[in-house]
DNA sequence: ATGTGTGAATCGATTCACAGCA
DNA sequence: TGCTGTGAATCGATTCACACAT
Protein backbone atom coordinates (compact mmCIF):
# COMPACT_ATOMS: atom_id res chain seq x y z
CA UNK A 1 0.00 0.00 0.00
CA UNK A 2 2.74 2.36 1.10
CA UNK A 3 5.65 1.34 -1.23
CA UNK A 4 4.60 3.37 -4.02
CA UNK A 5 8.21 4.53 -4.99
CA UNK A 6 8.15 8.42 -4.64
CA UNK A 7 11.40 8.74 -5.58
CA UNK A 8 9.50 9.66 -9.07
CA UNK A 9 9.02 8.26 -12.70
CA UNK A 10 12.85 7.38 -13.17
CA UNK A 11 13.72 3.87 -13.46
CA UNK A 12 17.75 4.13 -14.68
CA UNK A 13 20.40 2.60 -12.82
CA UNK A 14 21.85 5.56 -11.17
CA UNK A 15 18.11 5.94 -9.77
CA UNK A 16 17.36 2.36 -8.44
CA UNK A 17 16.41 1.68 -5.24
CA UNK A 18 13.90 3.73 -2.95
CA UNK A 19 15.53 7.08 -1.68
CA UNK A 20 15.22 8.07 2.00
CA UNK A 21 15.73 11.84 2.68
CA UNK A 22 19.23 11.91 4.26
CA UNK A 23 17.97 13.73 7.45
CA UNK A 24 15.89 10.57 7.85
CA UNK A 25 18.83 8.36 7.45
CA UNK A 26 20.65 9.61 9.87
CA UNK A 27 17.67 9.59 12.35
CA UNK A 28 17.04 5.76 11.48
CA UNK A 29 20.35 5.27 12.76
CA UNK A 30 19.41 6.45 15.92
CA UNK A 31 16.19 4.71 16.48
CA UNK A 32 18.25 1.47 15.46
CA UNK A 33 19.89 2.14 18.64
CA UNK A 34 17.13 2.88 20.67
CA UNK A 35 15.72 0.27 19.35
CA UNK A 36 18.54 -2.66 20.23
CA UNK A 37 18.61 -1.06 24.11
CA UNK A 38 14.42 -1.84 23.94
CA UNK A 39 15.62 -5.29 22.37
CA UNK A 40 17.64 -6.27 25.19
CA UNK A 41 15.21 -5.32 27.95
CA UNK A 42 12.90 -8.12 26.47
CA UNK A 43 10.21 -5.44 25.16
CA UNK A 44 8.11 -6.73 22.75
CA UNK A 45 5.99 -2.97 21.49
CA UNK A 46 6.31 0.54 21.28
CA UNK A 47 4.46 3.23 20.21
CA UNK A 48 6.01 6.04 18.10
CA UNK A 49 5.04 8.30 21.42
CA UNK A 50 7.50 6.46 23.26
CA UNK A 51 10.44 5.99 20.78
CA UNK A 52 10.01 9.32 20.08
CA UNK A 53 10.23 10.36 23.81
CA UNK A 54 13.25 8.36 24.28
CA UNK A 55 15.22 9.71 21.71
CA UNK A 56 14.44 13.49 21.66
CA UNK A 57 12.18 13.95 18.77
CA UNK A 58 8.58 14.64 18.33
CA UNK A 59 6.48 11.83 17.24
CA UNK A 60 4.80 12.87 13.95
CA UNK A 61 8.73 12.66 12.68
CA UNK A 62 9.33 9.29 13.75
CA UNK A 63 6.89 8.12 12.22
CA UNK A 64 7.69 10.18 9.03
CA UNK A 65 11.09 8.83 8.72
CA UNK A 66 9.59 4.99 9.60
CA UNK A 67 6.94 5.71 7.01
CA UNK A 68 10.35 5.77 4.63
CA UNK A 69 10.53 2.13 5.27
CA UNK A 70 7.43 1.00 4.50
CA UNK A 71 4.35 0.33 7.04
CA UNK A 72 5.63 -1.84 9.51
CA UNK A 73 2.94 -0.52 12.53
CA UNK A 74 -0.21 -1.65 13.80
CA UNK A 75 -2.53 0.99 13.73
CA UNK A 76 -3.95 1.43 17.08
CA UNK A 77 -0.87 -0.98 18.84
CA UNK A 78 2.77 0.05 17.94
CA UNK A 79 5.22 -1.36 16.38
CA UNK A 80 7.11 -4.61 17.16
CA UNK A 81 10.45 -4.04 18.39
CA UNK A 82 12.30 -7.03 16.77
CA UNK A 83 10.88 -6.57 13.47
CA UNK A 84 11.01 -2.89 13.56
CA UNK A 85 14.54 -3.22 14.24
CA UNK A 86 15.65 -5.69 12.36
CA UNK A 87 13.53 -3.54 9.11
CA UNK A 88 15.52 -0.80 9.83
CA UNK A 89 18.85 -2.55 10.10
CA UNK A 90 18.19 -4.25 6.91
CA UNK A 91 17.43 -0.79 5.28
CA UNK A 92 20.76 1.03 6.20
CA UNK A 93 22.51 -2.25 4.72
CA UNK A 94 23.88 -3.80 8.26
CA UNK A 95 23.07 -6.96 7.25
CA UNK A 96 25.98 -7.63 5.62
CA UNK A 97 29.74 -7.33 6.82
CA UNK A 98 31.10 -4.21 6.67
CA UNK A 99 35.37 -4.14 7.43
CA UNK A 100 36.97 -0.95 7.87
CA UNK A 101 40.54 -0.07 7.70
CA UNK A 102 41.73 2.74 9.49
CA UNK A 103 44.44 4.75 8.17
CA UNK A 104 46.54 6.48 10.21
CA UNK A 105 47.76 4.88 13.74
CA UNK A 106 48.76 7.89 15.52
CA UNK A 107 46.71 8.77 18.80
CA UNK A 108 43.75 8.94 17.46
CA UNK A 109 43.86 5.96 14.90
CA UNK A 110 45.05 3.47 17.93
CA UNK A 111 42.37 4.58 19.86
CA UNK A 112 39.71 4.20 17.14
CA UNK A 113 41.43 0.49 16.23
CA UNK A 114 40.25 -0.37 20.11
CA UNK A 115 36.77 1.33 20.20
CA UNK A 116 34.14 -1.56 20.78
CA UNK A 117 31.58 0.52 19.24
CA UNK A 118 32.86 -0.23 15.88
CA UNK A 119 32.96 -4.52 15.94
CA UNK A 120 29.43 -4.11 18.55
CA UNK A 121 27.53 -2.45 15.56
CA UNK A 122 28.65 -4.60 12.94
CA UNK A 123 31.87 -3.13 11.50
CA UNK A 124 34.95 -5.16 11.75
CA UNK A 125 38.22 -3.28 11.81
CA UNK A 126 40.10 -5.22 9.44
CA UNK A 127 43.40 -3.53 8.76
CA UNK A 128 45.49 -0.93 9.70
CA UNK A 129 48.46 1.70 8.27
CA UNK A 130 50.31 4.15 8.60
CA UNK A 131 53.32 5.90 6.78
CA UNK A 132 55.95 6.25 9.34
CA UNK A 133 58.14 3.10 8.99
CA UNK A 134 59.14 3.43 12.61
CA UNK A 135 55.13 2.71 12.94
CA UNK A 136 54.77 -0.11 10.35
CA UNK A 137 54.94 -3.57 11.45
CA UNK A 138 53.87 -3.01 15.17
CA UNK A 139 50.77 -4.19 16.67
CA UNK A 140 47.75 -1.71 17.11
CA UNK A 141 44.89 -3.66 18.71
CA UNK A 142 46.05 -7.59 17.36
CA UNK A 143 46.32 -5.60 13.82
CA UNK A 144 49.66 -5.47 12.60
CA UNK A 145 50.10 -1.82 11.03
CA UNK A 146 50.85 -2.01 7.02
CA UNK A 147 52.47 1.05 5.25
CA UNK A 148 50.26 2.55 2.62
CA UNK A 149 52.45 2.03 0.45
CA UNK A 150 50.68 -2.13 0.44
CA UNK A 151 46.96 0.05 0.66
CA UNK A 152 45.70 -1.24 -2.49
CA UNK A 153 47.19 -4.75 -1.83
CA UNK A 154 45.92 -4.82 2.29
CA UNK A 155 42.64 -3.69 1.57
CA UNK A 156 42.35 -6.45 -0.99
CA UNK A 157 43.47 -9.28 1.07
CA UNK A 158 41.07 -8.21 3.87
CA UNK A 159 38.22 -7.23 1.89
CA UNK A 160 38.20 -3.68 4.24
CA UNK A 161 35.15 -1.97 2.04
CA UNK A 162 35.47 1.49 4.32
CA UNK A 163 37.88 3.13 5.45
CA UNK A 164 38.31 5.64 8.38
CA UNK A 165 41.19 8.47 7.60
CA UNK A 166 42.61 9.65 11.27
CA UNK A 167 45.60 11.29 9.83
CA UNK A 168 47.02 15.18 10.09
CA UNK A 169 45.13 17.45 8.08
CA UNK A 170 48.67 18.53 5.84
CA UNK A 171 48.41 14.58 4.43
CA UNK A 172 44.47 14.07 4.02
CA UNK A 173 43.82 14.55 0.62
CA UNK A 174 46.52 13.24 -0.54
CA UNK A 175 45.58 9.68 1.35
CA UNK A 176 42.42 10.19 0.49
CA UNK A 177 43.57 10.38 -3.18
CA UNK A 178 45.31 7.24 -3.07
CA UNK A 179 42.30 5.58 -1.63
CA UNK A 180 40.00 6.36 -3.88
CA UNK A 181 42.68 5.12 -6.35
CA UNK A 182 42.43 2.07 -4.66
CA UNK A 183 38.94 1.50 -5.19
CA UNK A 184 37.62 2.54 -1.63
CA UNK A 185 34.13 4.61 -2.05
CA UNK A 186 33.27 5.28 1.78
CA UNK A 187 35.62 7.34 3.48
CA UNK A 188 35.11 8.81 7.18
CA UNK A 189 37.22 11.11 7.87
CA UNK A 190 38.75 12.98 11.22
CA UNK A 191 40.84 15.70 9.26
CA UNK A 192 39.55 18.63 9.49
CA UNK A 193 39.60 19.65 5.78
CA UNK A 194 37.74 19.66 3.05
CA UNK A 195 38.29 16.96 1.14
CA UNK A 196 37.55 16.77 -2.50
CA UNK A 197 36.56 13.54 -4.28
CA UNK A 198 34.96 11.71 -7.90
CA UNK A 199 31.09 11.30 -7.84
CA UNK A 200 30.73 8.08 -6.51
CA UNK A 201 32.69 8.44 -3.82
CA UNK A 202 30.56 9.25 -0.05
CA UNK A 203 32.96 10.84 2.42
CA UNK A 204 31.69 11.91 5.60
CA UNK A 205 33.47 13.55 7.95
CA UNK A 206 33.87 14.16 11.94
CA UNK A 207 34.78 17.42 12.79
CA UNK A 208 35.94 17.99 16.65
CA UNK A 209 37.15 21.73 16.31
CA UNK A 210 34.13 22.58 13.97
CA UNK A 211 31.89 21.11 17.12
CA UNK A 212 33.61 22.94 20.35
CA UNK A 213 33.68 26.37 17.71
CA UNK A 214 29.86 25.89 17.60
CA UNK A 215 29.19 25.12 20.98
CA UNK A 216 31.75 28.43 21.64
CA UNK A 217 29.28 30.39 19.43
CA UNK A 218 26.21 29.48 21.63
CA UNK A 219 28.16 29.66 25.12
CA UNK A 220 28.78 33.44 24.00
CA UNK A 221 25.41 34.40 23.25
CA UNK A 222 24.41 33.04 26.51
CA UNK A 223 26.90 34.80 28.33
CA UNK A 224 25.75 38.37 26.08
CA UNK A 225 22.07 37.32 27.30
CA UNK A 226 22.63 36.77 30.38
CA UNK A 227 24.83 40.12 30.96
CA UNK A 228 21.74 41.61 28.95
CA UNK A 229 19.45 40.79 31.19
CA UNK A 230 21.50 41.91 34.38
CA UNK A 231 21.44 44.85 32.32
CA UNK A 232 17.81 45.29 32.27
CA UNK A 233 17.31 44.06 35.63
CA UNK A 234 19.41 46.73 37.29
CA UNK A 235 17.81 49.62 35.25
CA UNK A 236 14.64 49.12 36.28
CA UNK A 237 12.45 46.15 34.21
CA UNK B 1 13.95 23.00 21.99
CA UNK B 2 17.31 24.33 22.11
CA UNK B 3 18.06 27.70 23.80
CA UNK B 4 15.84 30.33 24.87
CA UNK B 5 15.55 33.15 22.02
CA UNK B 6 16.45 36.25 23.32
CA UNK B 7 16.41 38.13 19.82
CA UNK B 8 12.51 39.30 21.01
CA UNK B 9 10.06 40.96 18.47
CA UNK B 10 13.43 43.69 17.41
CA UNK B 11 13.91 43.48 13.95
CA UNK B 12 15.73 45.86 13.47
CA UNK B 13 17.28 46.30 9.78
CA UNK B 14 20.21 48.11 10.58
CA UNK B 15 21.84 45.44 13.08
CA UNK B 16 24.40 43.65 11.69
CA UNK B 17 22.54 40.61 13.23
CA UNK B 18 21.91 38.90 16.44
CA UNK B 19 20.94 35.45 15.50
CA UNK B 20 22.87 32.82 12.99
CA UNK B 21 20.80 30.11 11.32
CA UNK B 22 22.49 27.29 12.79
CA UNK B 23 23.58 25.68 9.01
CA UNK B 24 25.36 29.06 8.71
CA UNK B 25 27.35 28.90 12.30
CA UNK B 26 28.89 25.41 10.98
CA UNK B 27 29.74 26.60 7.39
CA UNK B 28 31.41 29.47 9.11
CA UNK B 29 33.98 27.12 11.06
CA UNK B 30 35.00 25.78 7.90
CA UNK B 31 35.63 29.05 5.98
CA UNK B 32 37.41 30.32 8.78
CA UNK B 33 39.79 27.09 8.10
CA UNK B 34 40.31 28.12 5.03
CA UNK B 35 40.96 31.49 5.37
CA UNK B 36 43.06 31.02 8.58
CA UNK B 37 45.62 28.65 5.36
CA UNK B 38 45.28 31.46 3.00
CA UNK B 39 46.59 33.88 5.52
CA UNK B 40 49.51 31.40 6.02
CA UNK B 41 49.85 31.69 2.60
CA UNK B 42 49.74 35.31 2.56
CA UNK B 43 47.24 36.07 1.08
CA UNK B 44 45.44 39.08 1.20
CA UNK B 45 41.85 39.15 -0.93
CA UNK B 46 39.45 36.31 -1.86
CA UNK B 47 36.60 36.52 -3.91
CA UNK B 48 33.22 34.55 -2.63
CA UNK B 49 33.78 32.34 -5.74
CA UNK B 50 37.19 31.92 -4.91
CA UNK B 51 36.55 30.67 -0.92
CA UNK B 52 33.41 28.45 -1.93
CA UNK B 53 35.37 26.18 -4.61
CA UNK B 54 38.21 26.04 -1.45
CA UNK B 55 35.64 24.85 0.44
CA UNK B 56 33.57 22.96 -1.87
CA UNK B 57 29.86 25.36 -1.72
CA UNK B 58 28.43 27.20 -3.81
CA UNK B 59 29.40 30.74 -3.95
CA UNK B 60 26.26 32.49 -3.19
CA UNK B 61 25.63 30.56 0.06
CA UNK B 62 28.81 32.04 1.11
CA UNK B 63 27.90 35.17 0.75
CA UNK B 64 24.32 34.88 2.14
CA UNK B 65 26.36 33.16 5.05
CA UNK B 66 28.43 36.45 5.37
CA UNK B 67 25.99 38.53 5.09
CA UNK B 68 24.79 37.05 8.43
CA UNK B 69 27.58 38.88 9.52
CA UNK B 70 26.91 42.06 8.42
CA UNK B 71 28.99 43.74 5.12
CA UNK B 72 32.44 43.00 4.79
CA UNK B 73 33.33 42.92 1.20
CA UNK B 74 34.17 45.19 -1.03
CA UNK B 75 31.90 45.33 -4.52
CA UNK B 76 34.07 44.55 -7.71
CA UNK B 77 36.89 43.44 -5.44
CA UNK B 78 36.03 40.62 -2.63
CA UNK B 79 37.44 40.27 0.87
CA UNK B 80 40.18 41.38 2.77
CA UNK B 81 41.04 37.84 4.44
CA UNK B 82 42.45 39.29 7.37
CA UNK B 83 39.08 41.37 8.29
CA UNK B 84 37.42 38.56 7.42
CA UNK B 85 39.03 35.99 9.39
CA UNK B 86 39.17 38.17 12.69
CA UNK B 87 35.26 39.26 12.01
CA UNK B 88 34.29 35.69 11.48
CA UNK B 89 36.57 34.30 14.62
CA UNK B 90 34.94 37.47 16.66
CA UNK B 91 31.35 36.12 16.08
CA UNK B 92 31.86 32.50 16.34
CA UNK B 93 33.00 33.57 20.00
CA UNK B 94 36.86 32.54 19.15
CA UNK B 95 38.39 35.89 20.92
CA UNK B 96 37.81 34.37 24.39
CA UNK B 97 39.78 31.95 25.91
CA UNK B 98 37.78 28.40 26.31
CA UNK B 99 39.04 25.39 28.66
CA UNK B 100 38.03 22.43 28.18
CA UNK B 101 37.56 19.10 30.55
CA UNK B 102 38.05 15.86 28.88
CA UNK B 103 36.12 13.36 30.69
CA UNK B 104 36.90 10.06 30.71
CA UNK B 105 40.71 9.13 30.25
CA UNK B 106 40.42 5.69 28.16
CA UNK B 107 41.50 5.26 24.64
CA UNK B 108 39.66 7.73 23.30
CA UNK B 109 39.70 10.55 26.06
CA UNK B 110 43.50 10.25 25.94
CA UNK B 111 43.29 10.72 22.20
CA UNK B 112 41.79 13.75 22.49
CA UNK B 113 44.11 15.10 25.52
CA UNK B 114 46.90 14.51 22.65
CA UNK B 115 44.78 16.03 20.06
CA UNK B 116 46.67 19.03 18.73
CA UNK B 117 43.82 20.42 16.75
CA UNK B 118 41.91 21.36 19.89
CA UNK B 119 45.08 23.85 21.02
CA UNK B 120 45.60 24.87 17.60
CA UNK B 121 42.02 26.41 17.40
CA UNK B 122 42.49 28.52 20.80
CA UNK B 123 40.77 25.73 22.99
CA UNK B 124 42.96 24.41 25.96
CA UNK B 125 42.57 21.19 27.38
CA UNK B 126 42.76 22.59 31.47
CA UNK B 127 41.28 19.06 33.32
CA UNK B 128 40.86 15.61 32.64
CA UNK B 129 38.90 13.19 34.50
CA UNK B 130 38.52 9.40 34.87
CA UNK B 131 36.58 7.26 37.68
CA UNK B 132 38.86 4.40 37.86
CA UNK B 133 41.07 4.78 40.73
CA UNK B 134 44.00 3.06 38.65
CA UNK B 135 43.83 6.02 36.46
CA UNK B 136 43.59 9.44 38.46
CA UNK B 137 46.66 10.59 39.37
CA UNK B 138 48.28 9.21 36.51
CA UNK B 139 49.32 11.68 34.08
CA UNK B 140 47.91 11.91 30.21
CA UNK B 141 49.76 14.82 28.34
CA UNK B 142 51.10 16.61 30.99
CA UNK B 143 48.05 16.69 32.94
CA UNK B 144 46.89 14.79 35.84
CA UNK B 145 44.22 12.61 36.00
CA UNK B 146 41.41 14.02 38.61
CA UNK B 147 38.62 11.88 40.19
CA UNK B 148 35.47 12.60 38.97
CA UNK B 149 34.24 13.13 42.37
CA UNK B 150 36.32 16.25 42.14
CA UNK B 151 34.46 17.34 39.61
CA UNK B 152 32.75 20.53 40.60
CA UNK B 153 36.37 21.34 42.44
CA UNK B 154 38.90 20.78 39.69
CA UNK B 155 36.97 22.62 37.22
CA UNK B 156 36.48 25.62 39.11
CA UNK B 157 40.14 25.25 39.75
CA UNK B 158 40.86 25.34 36.20
CA UNK B 159 38.52 27.40 34.74
CA UNK B 160 37.02 24.55 32.46
CA UNK B 161 34.27 26.18 30.85
CA UNK B 162 33.51 23.18 28.23
CA UNK B 163 33.49 19.74 28.26
CA UNK B 164 34.48 16.51 26.01
CA UNK B 165 32.89 13.75 27.15
CA UNK B 166 34.35 10.52 26.36
CA UNK B 167 33.03 7.72 28.42
CA UNK B 168 31.15 4.15 27.54
CA UNK B 169 27.47 4.63 26.93
CA UNK B 170 26.32 3.26 29.89
CA UNK B 171 27.22 5.77 32.06
CA UNK B 172 27.36 8.81 29.94
CA UNK B 173 23.70 10.39 31.10
CA UNK B 174 25.16 10.14 34.74
CA UNK B 175 28.05 11.97 34.28
CA UNK B 176 26.58 14.27 32.03
CA UNK B 177 24.06 15.05 34.79
CA UNK B 178 26.97 15.09 37.10
CA UNK B 179 29.09 17.95 34.39
CA UNK B 180 25.05 20.02 34.50
CA UNK B 181 24.95 19.76 38.05
CA UNK B 182 28.32 21.40 38.39
CA UNK B 183 27.61 24.36 36.28
CA UNK B 184 28.73 23.15 32.70
CA UNK B 185 26.49 24.57 30.08
CA UNK B 186 28.56 22.95 26.93
CA UNK B 187 29.05 19.40 26.01
CA UNK B 188 30.14 17.52 23.53
CA UNK B 189 29.86 14.40 23.37
CA UNK B 190 31.72 11.28 22.00
CA UNK B 191 28.98 9.04 23.41
CA UNK B 192 26.88 6.64 21.20
CA UNK B 193 23.44 8.10 23.50
CA UNK B 194 21.07 11.00 23.27
CA UNK B 195 21.72 13.34 26.46
CA UNK B 196 18.65 14.64 28.25
CA UNK B 197 19.92 17.72 29.46
CA UNK B 198 17.96 20.97 30.70
CA UNK B 199 17.24 23.82 28.55
CA UNK B 200 20.53 26.22 28.46
CA UNK B 201 22.65 23.38 28.09
CA UNK B 202 24.46 22.91 24.66
CA UNK B 203 25.47 19.39 23.57
CA UNK B 204 26.38 18.33 20.52
CA UNK B 205 27.59 14.73 19.52
CA UNK B 206 29.89 13.16 17.70
CA UNK B 207 29.17 9.56 16.94
CA UNK B 208 31.33 7.46 14.93
CA UNK B 209 29.20 4.37 15.08
CA UNK B 210 26.13 6.44 13.39
CA UNK B 211 28.71 8.33 10.54
CA UNK B 212 29.59 4.36 9.49
CA UNK B 213 25.82 3.48 9.15
CA UNK B 214 25.06 6.40 7.35
CA UNK B 215 27.99 5.03 4.63
CA UNK B 216 26.45 1.66 4.69
CA UNK B 217 23.28 2.99 3.47
CA UNK B 218 24.79 4.82 0.79
CA UNK B 219 27.50 1.70 0.09
CA UNK B 220 24.42 -0.76 -0.19
CA UNK B 221 22.52 1.76 -2.72
CA UNK B 222 25.68 2.36 -4.82
CA UNK B 223 25.70 -1.85 -4.68
CA UNK B 224 22.33 -2.33 -5.56
CA UNK B 225 22.44 -0.22 -8.53
CA UNK B 226 25.51 -1.63 -9.82
CA UNK B 227 23.75 -4.89 -9.80
CA UNK B 228 21.14 -2.94 -11.19
CA UNK B 229 22.77 -1.41 -14.42
CA UNK B 230 25.05 -5.24 -14.75
CA UNK B 231 21.33 -6.86 -14.80
CA UNK B 232 20.34 -4.31 -17.79
CA UNK B 233 23.81 -5.39 -19.55
CA UNK B 234 23.48 -8.90 -19.23
CA UNK B 235 23.97 -9.07 -22.83
CA UNK B 236 27.50 -8.28 -22.69
CA UNK B 237 30.14 -9.43 -20.18
C1' DA C 1 -10.54 3.76 21.75
C1' DT C 2 -6.08 4.07 20.19
C1' DG C 3 -2.08 5.12 17.58
C1' DT C 4 -0.35 4.66 12.74
C1' DG C 5 0.29 6.68 8.16
C1' DT C 6 0.14 10.68 5.50
C1' DG C 7 -1.68 14.82 2.95
C1' DA C 8 -1.37 19.72 3.78
C1' DA C 9 0.75 23.54 6.12
C1' DT C 10 4.70 25.47 7.91
C1' DC C 11 9.32 26.42 8.62
C1' DG C 12 14.11 26.70 7.37
C1' DA C 13 17.84 26.27 4.16
C1' DT C 14 19.63 26.78 -0.53
C1' DT C 15 19.80 28.67 -5.06
C1' DC C 16 18.72 32.07 -8.49
C1' DA C 17 19.19 36.32 -10.48
C1' DC C 18 20.02 40.92 -10.42
C1' DA C 19 20.26 45.65 -8.33
C1' DG C 20 23.79 48.44 -6.49
C1' DC C 21 28.31 49.87 -5.41
C1' DA C 22 33.53 50.20 -5.97
C1' DT D 1 33.60 46.18 -15.45
C1' DG D 2 33.27 42.74 -11.60
C1' DC D 3 31.73 41.13 -7.45
C1' DT D 4 29.03 41.79 -3.30
C1' DG D 5 24.62 41.75 -0.90
C1' DT D 6 20.02 40.30 -0.97
C1' DG D 7 15.01 39.84 -2.26
C1' DA D 8 12.40 36.22 -4.55
C1' DA D 9 11.97 31.49 -5.91
C1' DT D 10 12.87 26.92 -4.92
C1' DC D 11 13.77 22.95 -2.46
C1' DG D 12 13.80 20.05 1.56
C1' DA D 13 12.69 19.05 6.26
C1' DT D 14 9.45 19.33 10.12
C1' DT D 15 5.02 19.76 12.21
C1' DC D 16 0.06 19.59 12.22
C1' DA D 17 -4.10 17.33 12.13
C1' DC D 18 -7.03 13.79 10.92
C1' DA D 19 -8.69 9.76 8.12
C1' DC D 20 -8.30 5.11 8.80
C1' DA D 21 -7.05 0.43 10.44
C1' DT D 22 -7.26 -2.58 14.34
Amino acid sequence: MTTQDPSGPFAGPETAGRHIPPAAVARLTIYLRALNSLLAEGVERVSSEELAEAVGVKSAMLRKDLSYLGSYGTRGVGYEVQLLTRTIAARLGLTQDWRVAIVGAGNLGRALAGYSGFTTRGFEVAAIFDADPAVIGSDVGGLKVSGVADLEKVLARTGANMVVLAVPARVAQELCDKLVQAGVRSILSFAPVVLQVPAGVEVRKVDMATELQILAYHAQRAQESELHSETHARSGQ
